[in-house]
DNA sequence: CATCTAATTAGATGTATATCAAATTATGGC
DNA sequence: GCCATAATTTGATATACATCTAATTAGATG
């Protein structure tokens, strides 16, 4: 089990590799036969030092090889590695990885600095996304299994916003509290 | 049936829609469900303008789509598309395209050198296919969104080769130079 | 050993682009 | 019609990196 990180990390690198010109056609040059690095300097049209960089970069992530003979060195596309990379960096199941990577959790963190100042709401915002947020921070004053009733429910709102009203109604229609007989509950 | 050429940019597009971080991520972070080009941000840690201008470049190629809600634009991954394209990439046959792409070149960089003695035409190829070689070389001696009239076409097209009558006859046919009111410009 | 060729490394330069702040557009609520 | 919010556009900046030349390394050859 790979951590989810270091998967995105490796399969950034990948696409980094091939998203560049030279290196995808250096690629295309190599899916035929091993070249020098002359040789494909002459094909591409660039001078070899440019080549060379390209294919030690290509060679970090293992998609060619190096063979020696004599002074000329013969790169060769790495078949497997380029089958194997390929068929796990784009599997759905790696993209739901790296979701995990970004965390929604940071997204919330952010709304909930944005509006509170300690326990006090700033004011209630205007967008359904971020009001839900709050109004799930806000459930948490009531415990679970309790019952209320409606004045109690409008104390504990009003410690933290004075719009309390407009918030209970909120945290039923979110269904986050359930209501019947003038009672009120945690869902 | 594809042109080599036009697979070459689709695949490298692709591979450079991917290949940034916060990129990634954000189609990571679409895997799961639509997002609000905010939420994103959040996620990120991000200004939305950065979110934005990503969102833009994944939409250019498909990877996503977006839905209007009132001023929040939600933005999903295009499952189909991302399929589509990884499973175009993953084919070998792809690769073996790509090859063919840097052999074109090759074979233009061939033509250029047995018909242009520095940047001189020695003779005006035949073969249509040879033919467009050159007339590719020779349109880029004139500066794209300016206007010439046909005397000072006939004049930089005399420099490279004398019968500048026919050559700029064939510019305009392989629509390489468009032409109204005895104005010629570049397309 | 001197020299030639192939490749790499080092250093310089230019271009592409990721990012942000500010300005602009579009929409919904009052 | 005015204000607030979400998104985009614009313009500026800064960083990454593709490419080149020059210098260096390493093997082959006379």
């Amino acid at each position: 089990m790979v951590s989810s990180t270091a998967e995105f990390t490796e399969v950034l690198s990948f696409f980094k590799a091939l998203s560049d010109e030279s290196r995808l056609k250096i690629v295309g040059a190599l899916s035929s036969e091993e070249r020098s690095v002359d040789e494909l300097a002459g094909m591409l049209n660039l001078r070899a030092p440019t080549v060379s960089h390209h294919l030690a970069r290509l060679k970090e992530v293992s998609l060619v090889t190096m063979r020696t003979e004599g002074t000329t060195h013969f790169y060769a596309l790495n078949v497997d590695a380029m089958r194997d990379l390929s068929k796990r960096v784009l599997a759905l199941k790696t993209v739901e990885n790296i979701g995990r990577v970004v965390s929604e959790d940071a997204y919330e963190q952010k709304i909930l600095k944005d509006f509170l100042v300690g326990e006090r709401l700033k004011e209630i915002p205007a967008s359904r996304k971020k009001r839900d947020v709050i109004l799930r921070w806000l459930v948490n004053f009531f415990e679970e299994g309790k019952e209320y009733t409606e004045k109690e429910v409008s104390a504990i709102i009003a410690v933290h916003h004075p719009d309390f009203a407009t918030l209970r109604r909120e945290l039923i229609c979110a269904k986050l509290l359930d209501r019947a007989k003038g009672l009120y509950w945690r869902i």
